[in-house]
DNA sequence: TTAAATTGGTTGACCGACCAATAAACATCG
DNA sequence: CGATGTTTATTGGTCGGTCAACCAATTTAA
């Protein structure tokens, strides 16, 4: 057999990558331990072994998903070398996930339900948030030091990118036909450009 | 006792009512027929009398909850009389949603979660998406055309408008310190007449 | 070298609680 | 009297979580 030592970060994954596959699948209301197990290949009772309960493998699929999206838009900004660039490729990472990966957006929209009734969960999500509003905050304030924004709250406008972003994979991953993601990603970059090109009004 | 008569439409805005509380409290996960009986002060049963089974009271909560956001925007609408006013008084309205009746977006973020795992669902959703669209677009085609906004095409600038207002008000509903509602309000407008105002790039 | 003990991991049976849905009995009104 | 509501009891099933037993790898002791 292999080797014993290390097996339970192993574990772990395992059964998280199955919990997102269930509950992509299945939604929250649908998921149970059972099926998490049986989607993971291993027997139901291990899972309380690696997690305390279900409220702890959910959490610990949102955090997996955040990362990996985290991730993928890391990747895709490393090419860009301006903060138009970057801000785009965060754009195009979001909605490319959004047509592909549908299990992450699926993901999130019941990790959000849950963190409407679970301080736990609910401030994992305001952090998480945060986070990455100071991610682009900081993509916007280096737009601004170049002379590629115009003046303006860094903060308050990745809220607003932030929400865009939301929104729109939002409507694309509901009705991927209703909005097309080469639409949204236009629309997006278009409306963000609007608001953040300098000579703008105010 | 009150007349016989029309007691059926009633009770179903009775039961409906409760499953939007119940469904704002414990999340779909949580909400048992029981639990809205109880809410309703009604007896279980009753509730497979008016309505098929759980989902199509899902749906019938999410339906009151659209037609009553659908009229608090008209109401806040009909005092402006350009396309500007009646665009801010659909943001103001959202946002005022989202503050004030916490419930709203709740129930909203519920069924967004069952909608991807249930075809009768996600259908009503698109069409709820594509109206709210249209609806959007007719506003802007206005502004359009007494030249408040510039040319662009109203159906995709709907799009954006709904997503920036979803996303926005996402965010105010997970945290409300995180984008307060007189922020999340004035980043939405100045988003959009910066995307929307004449002189525009393109 | 080998046997015993320990550790880390895994299993499937099991429990009390709870659930959606049904149905039969009951109430109330026209 | 029926028709329309309404309640209570019940059913068949599922759930999350616990548990005692088990197993394989490794360490310890002889």
């Amino acid at each position: 057999m292999t080797p014993r030592v290390g097996v339970a970060p192993l574990r772990r994954e395992q059964i998280v990558r199955a919990t997102i596959r269930c509950l992509a699948r299945d939604g929250y209301a649908g998921l149970t331990m059972k099926r998490v197990a049986t989607a993971a290949g291993l027997s139901q009772g291990i899972l309380h072994y690696y997690f305390a309960d279900k409220r702890a493998i959910l959490a610990a699929a949102a955090l997996r998903v955040t990362a990996d999206l985290d991730r993928r838009v890391a990747a895709e900004a490393r090419g860009a070398r301006d903060a138009r660039g970057r801000l785009r490729a965060l754009v195009r990472a979001c909605l490319t996930v959004a047509a592909r990966d549908r299990e992450f957006w699926t993901v999130f929209i019941e990790f959000w339900g849950e963190t409407l009734h679970d301080r736990a969960l609910a401030t994992l999500n305001a952090r998480t948030y945060a986070r990455s509003r100071r991610l682009i905050a900081r993509m916007i304030a280096d737009g601004i030091a170049s002379g590629a924004f115009r003046k303006i709250d860094p903060l308050a406008a990745a809220a607003a990118v932030l929400g865009l972003l939301d929104g729109l994979s939002l409507q694309h991953t509901f009705d991927r036909r209703g909005l097309p993601r080469a639409e949204a990603e236009r629309l997006c970059t278009d409306v963000l450009w609007a608001y953040l090109r300098r000579g703008g009004r105010k």
